[in-house]
RNA sequence: GCGAAAGUGGCGGAAUUGGUAUACGCACUGGACUUAGAAUCCAGCGGGGCAACCCAUGGGGGUUCAACUCCCCCCUUUCGCACCA
């Protein structure tokens, strides 16, 4: 007997993933050619962009790494088996704060820092045997890159799309710098989760509110993302559609505007309410105390915008509502938001809770302007702009202490009362009606508001992209000419983790020269949020070549030496710049428009929920400015969205200060990759958290050790049954069989019958894989169902001898067992490339990776009998084997004569009626 | 408070269209092999009952011949937003 081999992951993971690195397997042509090998050409082939969110380059892959990459890789594999050309790229998102958090603690550059770290975990991801083209590798820290964002910056700002102002900000003070209104998580930094302030600070926005209707309106295409995503981003942009009016300030010759979005409730306002922050409040204010207790409001304010309890002012001021002439008081109350709307609100307590609570607590009228609808219709004629009351209507008259004695507001729309002509009304007809007589008078304008804000970009952080902008004393702030990028982040910086960022302080970065003037000017020593480098690199993608900007090439780059640093902009080795240097400056493109149409938008992006609204909106509005721009015409990213869950364990997600972290390397050491990614594969469907359990991992690694062991079982066998060696089969007239799918129905009729039917659950599986792996990756019950095809493979070799067998059977056989690792190749692609390689191969290719999607195989065999199960009254009472397709009379008199059932019903006209579901189930009601 | 998703054995999870609930895996129990263990293989494994049967998909109602699946109410958990007028 021969000795048995064991299953060496080492060796077989070692053996493919360095075939697939040395003959670039999986790497792409930015534009599909004519003329390359079979396998690998793009031409008639359909484009497929499979992307999984890029790493922060932290140290070490973890485990929720893994899983990301394991999915995306797998959607990769399978495209590329259903004939698909796949771009599967991979890079680095190396601007952040570890590596200067890193440098301030241990005394290190954080460019090497990053760099040795990006090493590592390409060490690691190659380990994992992930389906990449490394040509298109990128390093977002790396001035090849950034260099790019800093000239879209420059064509923002000249569009008016970035931009700088004077505004609150959300500051953190553990990371030292402003966070956007994303990156705020209740009331908390989304990093380090530290309490924000709020500051006053000169900031770099870039105008998303310019988009923000785009934004909304396009998610009702992206029909492949989750609506629990599409929600969020809904919610986050949230529009509203109201009414703003101007309500004159009593007395005075000035106006207050008004935000609503019930306008029908304007004559139950009963007070005007404005943010501590109204750039009216000071004047307002009337009284020495209203001075003093504003001071505070104001105070409180700036410094946090959580609110305990409502708090206000009377001014002393009273403003006049148009629609009734009412006389209104103006409070400061610290729950108007300034940054909403116009800073003011109309107070309707009858019919808004915060209005409600606020007038309890001071006292204020409270006037109901909607009742309940009623059956009555409404007897008002609308038409046009035009309202006309009925002259038959009674009034409804409501009681005055019906009105006061409210203990809760009344939210709902209903009928107006006390409404002037209005009354009677439906709030709807009313908004309308109420919103169309402002405007014909003039006092008010319909507007449409969004809580969406700017993108808040500037960070006071040195390991980001520098924004490329100086300040003259004479031409104020002026963007660098685009022949003068990159302007290169300095290295010689020292860090001392206090106060401002470390390039505030370095004044040979600051000092600069104005490209306008060519005076002194001030360099802008913020750098841009690290999420504008994702926020465009699936584009980048695309273009394999990289087209520097020319080095040293231009004279008069002064500005760039004045910081005295590499100016090699160094991007990875072998591009052939030679071309790119030789032309003059932004001539060039970040990537190539033709690349970018021909493969945008992604096909499948796979990454965290945590993103839902940060890294995917931004992509979302940057993707639009770029098209806007010209540099590609694609209207969003992603196509197709797939949010995976946390990997937790213990019943929380791994942390290192929980101590519940499992280090993915020490599992592929004992296990080998393959295992682990089945694991992370198998243990739940990926938009469900993963409860790492290492026990479960060893099952993963047991199961594979089947499949290795059951080919080696069979490689004997159907070597020498002559499969492998192809005698018998390679006879032209077999294998034009096979490759036409159209196989001898009398050869395979003489295949044993357990055979058949272990073919024909194939058949079951490879049609539910489709289904599985066109959207819904519930990769776990593939995975399942190969398990139990593998388990009556070992039945049926337990109770066959190998002897026994016919080339028929080894020929179905060897068709199941070839299928079965197709199936599982985009799982584990090491341990089935190397199986399918044991066996010989298909008919047209001995590699896996040209063998195609495993097609259906008919051997004409049908079982002609099935299980019936048998219902009394809806309940399972027993079941029984039938011919297959009779019908319900048969069925049932058959059922009536099985032992369990006669106990029951003892003679036929005991039953009532029966249901029949065809080769199923029958249900005798009786 | 508002919005969304989820709740199935000891555990991870199946059941994609209403049609035999608990597939597959883990754990556990027993057995085989072994001096012994590991590994492997075989068998069992929702609860109750000797059994016939009964009870089980968070709880309670409903629709239906039939409900994990559809409808209503409630409970719990997770996530998102949180004075957005």
């Amino acid at each position: 007997m021969e000795q048995e081999k064991s299953y060496d992951f080492y060796s077989i993971e070692k053996k493919w993933q360095n075939k697939w690195y040395n003959e670039k397997t999986y790497s792409v042509e930015d534009l599909p050619l004519d003329n390359v090998n079979v396998g690998i050409s793009g031409k008639n082939k359909q484009k497929f962009y499979c992307l999984e969110m890029f790493p922060y380059p932290s140290g070490r892959i973890h485990m929720g790494h893994v899983r990301n990459y394991s999915i995306g890789d797998a959607i990769a594999r399978y495209k590329r088996l259903k004939g698909y050309y796949v771009l599967h790229p991979i890079g680095f998102d190396s601007f952040g704060l570890p590596a200067e958090n890193a440098a301030i603690k241990n005394n290190t550059n954080p460019k090497e820092w990053t760099l040795k770290n990006i090493e590592t975990m390409e060490v690691q991801l190659k380990k994992l045997g992930l389906s990449y083209d490394w040509d298109r590798k990128i390093i977002t820290s790396d001035s090849s890159y950034y260099k790019w964002e800093q000239l879209f910056f420059i064509q923002m700002y000249k569009k008016g799309l970035a931009y700088k102002k004077l505004s609150r900000v959300n500051w953190c003070e553990s990371c030292h710098t402003t966070l956007a209104n994303e990156q705020v998580e209740n009331g908390k930094c989304w990093r380090c989760g530290n309490e924000i302030t709020i500051k006053n600070m000169e900031q770099w926005f870039f105008k998303i509110t310019d988009y923000a209707e785009e934004l909304l309106s396009e998610l009702n295409n992206l029909s492949g993302w989750p609506d629990k995503v599409k929600l969020m981003q809904k919610n986050w942009i949230g529009k509203s559609e109201g009414l703003s009016v101007l309500f004159k300030i009593y007395a005075e010759q000035t106006h207050l505007e008004i935000f609503t979005t019930r306008p029908d409730t304007i004559f139950g306002a009963t007070y005007l309410a404005i943010s501590p922050l109204h750039p009216l409040a000071k004047d307002l204010l009337k009284t020495e105390d209203a001075k003093v207790k504003t001071e505070e409001l104001i105070r409180k304010s700036l410094i946090s915008k959580e609110l305990n309890e409502k708090e206000g002012v009377f001014t002393g001021s009273y403003a006049i509502n148009p629609f009734n002439g009412q006389k209104l008081p103006i409070y400061i109350a610290n729950f108007v938001l300034m940054d909403y709307g116009t800073g003011a609100i109309m107070s309707v307590p009858a019919h808004d809770e915060r209005d409600f609570e606020f007038a309890k607590k001071y006292n204020i009228e409270i006037k109901q302007v909607i009742k309940n609808k009623s059956n009555k219709k409404t007897s008002l004629n609308i038409k046009k702009d035009e309202i006309k009351r009925n002259e038959n209507e009674s009034d409804d008259k409501i009681k005055e202490d019906e009105i006061k004695e409210l203990k809760k507001p009344f939210l709902e729309g209903g009928i107006l009362i006390n409404s002037s002509i209005f009354t009677g009304l439906t709030s709807e007809e009313a908004k309308k009606a109420i919103s169309l007589e402002a405007e014909k008078t003039g006092i008010g304008k319909r507007v449409i508001n969004y809580r969406l804000k700017d993108w808040g970009i500037s960070r006071q952080r040195y390991w980001g992209c520098p924004i490329p902008i100086v300040y003259c004393k004479k031409c104020g702030a002026v963007p660098l000419r685009e022949e003068d990028l990159p302007l290169e982040l300095p290295e010689n910086v020292t860090f001392t983790g206090k106060g401002e960022s470390p390039l505030a302080k370095l004044e040979s970065f600051i000092d600069a020269r104005c490209p306008i003037c060519g005076g002194q000017a001030k360099r802008e020593t913020d750098t841009m949020d690290t999420f504008v480098e994702s926020s465009w690199y699936y584009a980048k993608y695309t273009t394999k070549s990289k087209s520097d900007l020319p080095v040293n090439s231009n004279g008069n780059s002064n500005l760039r030496s004045a910081n005295n640093c590499n100016s090699g902009s160094n991007s990875n080795s072998n591009s052939n710049s030679a071309s790119a240097v030789s032309q003059s400056s932004f001539k060039q493109y970040p990537f190539d428009k033709k690349a970018a149409n021909y493969w945008l938008p992604v096909d499948q992006y796979i990454g965290g929920v945590e993103h839902a609204v940060m890294h995917l909106l931004y992509a979302r509005f940057f993707i639009k400015v770029l098209r806007d721009l010209g540099y590609l015409n694609v209207n969003e990213p992603f196509k197709n969205l797939l949010t995976q869950g946390m990997v937790v364990k213990d019943g929380s997600k791994m942390s290192k200060s929980k101590g519940n972290v499992v280090d993915p390397d020490d599992l592929i050491n004992k296990y080998g990759s393959d295992t682990v990614r089945l694991f992370s594969l198998f243990a739940a469907p990926p938009e469900k958290d993963l409860e790492w359990n290492d026990k479960g991992v060893e099952g993963s690694y047991r199961f594979i050790v089947r499949i290795y062991k059951i080919i080696l079982l069979y490689e004997h066998y159907l070597t020498n049954t002559a499969i492998k060696e192809q005698k018998k089969f390679n006879e032209p007239k077999e294998f034009q069989k096979i490759r036409e799918n159209k196989e001898d129905e009398n050869f395979l009729k003489g295949a044993d019958i357990e055979l058949k039917e272990i073919n024909n659950e194939l058949n079951g599986i490879i049609k539910k894989s489709e289904t599985e792996m066109d959207g819904r990756f519930h990769f776990n019950t593939i995975i399942s169902s190969c398990m139990e095809l593998v388990n009556k493979i070992y039945e049926y070799d337990k109770n066959k001898n190998q002897n026994d067998l016919t080339e028929s059977d080894a020929y179905l056989l060897k068709h199941i067992l070839n299928s079965i690792l197709i199936i599982l190749y985009p799982f584990i692609p090491h341990v089935c490339s190397e199986c399918f390689e044991i066996l010989g191969g298909g008919a047209a290719t001995a590699n896996i990776e040209y063998a195609g999607w495993p097609k259906i195989m008919e051997t004409g065999y049908k079982i002609d009998t099935c299980n019936i199960a048998v219902q009394i009254n809806g309940k399972l009472r027993s079941q029984i084997t039938a011919n297959i397709d009779l019908e319900q009379q048969d069925i049932l008199s058959l059922s009536l004569k099985d032992d369990k059932i006669k106990k029951n019903i003892s003679d036929i006209s005991l039953v009532k009626k029966s249901i029949y579901i065809k080769n199923k189930l029958i249900n005798i009601i009786i």
